[in-house]
DNA sequence: ATCTTTGCAAACTTTTTGCACCAAT
DNA sequence: ATTGGTGCAAAAAGTTTGCAAAGAT
């Protein structure tokens, strides 16, 4: 079970995560508050993607004050300082994650699995574009759909 | 101008394209109604991608009363008949096109411009997820976002 | 005559914004 | 004491739905 691929970050590290993330927005000049804090460990505990609401969720446990416009604009904060990313998924809502974190999803449009793959998927996609179009991809911003092995 | 490459279709091809779809409408026990014929007649004149309003915007030049709700209902049901597709570019509204005119969006996220690009692009990539993973992609649906070459 | 499709209005979902108050620096 | 962040409510944007009336077959 514990192999070489460890699936979730252990407590600890998680905690040190979470400290050099809100040190990074200490730096940038921005503040530290409850809600901010609160999202930023959200984030950590979902551990890939999730949605605004999911994270409203996980953070409303601990905070049930917190606001969904604060959890949106926290996030709008976060991706400002290049440490959250969204992508979208499908005609619903957008989905969040680190941005250490980034992959590819594949979204099965029969079932709605998602499969995450490496960012590497799309490394030659990425040279031919720029070779012949100058264009610069920013993979993992959106989902490649499709149906998924048990759906096709 | 007029070489290899035909920008637009000519009047007399789009009208024989909108004969077929209309006739496959038909064959699919659908009926055709004078919206239906003036969406998928945009569709057309759009030649390429159209949000739901730009649609509408072409359809209520010659039928004023036609409403929102109705072009996204035909939409809807010309998606089920396989002859529409539709494509999300951004945060905004989705984009459709006619199924065989299928291809992969480039959207800068600096500027907006939208690069269409074959397919085809995204061959080796289908081929990969498949292989690996069992996924069988769908492309074109959704865009590939970066920088173009004017903004990277 | 039947059964889709339409027009309208209203709901819905996701996200954004204005504003007065609160709280981190 | 500043000034950025928060909570709330309300708007915005895009899309979907219920219903009675109109229209295609």
């Amino acid at each position: 079970m514990a192999g070489r691929t460890p699936r979730a970050a252990p407590a600890e590290v998680r905690a040190r995560r979470l400290d050099e993330i809100l040190d990074g927005i200490r730096a940038a000049g921005e503040r530290i508050t409850v809600a901010r804090r609160a999202v930023v460990s959200a984030l950590l505990a979902a551990d890939g993607h999730a949605t605004a609401e999911g994270l409203q969720a996980r953070v409303q446990v601990a905070h049930p004050e917190v606001h969904m416009a604060t959890i949106y604009r926290n996030l709008e904060a976060l991706e400002r300082l290049g440490v959250v990313e969204h992508t979208h998924l499908g005609h619903g809502p957008a989905v969040y994650h680190l941005a250490d974190a980034l992959h590819q999803h594949l979204v099965c449009e029969v079932c709605g699995q998602v499969v995450e793959v490496p960012a590497t998927l799309l490394r030659e996609v990425e040279d031919d574009v720029r070779a012949t179009y100058g264009f610069v991809m920013r993979p993992g911003h959106f989902a490649l759909v499709g149906r998924c092995a048990r759906c096709a």
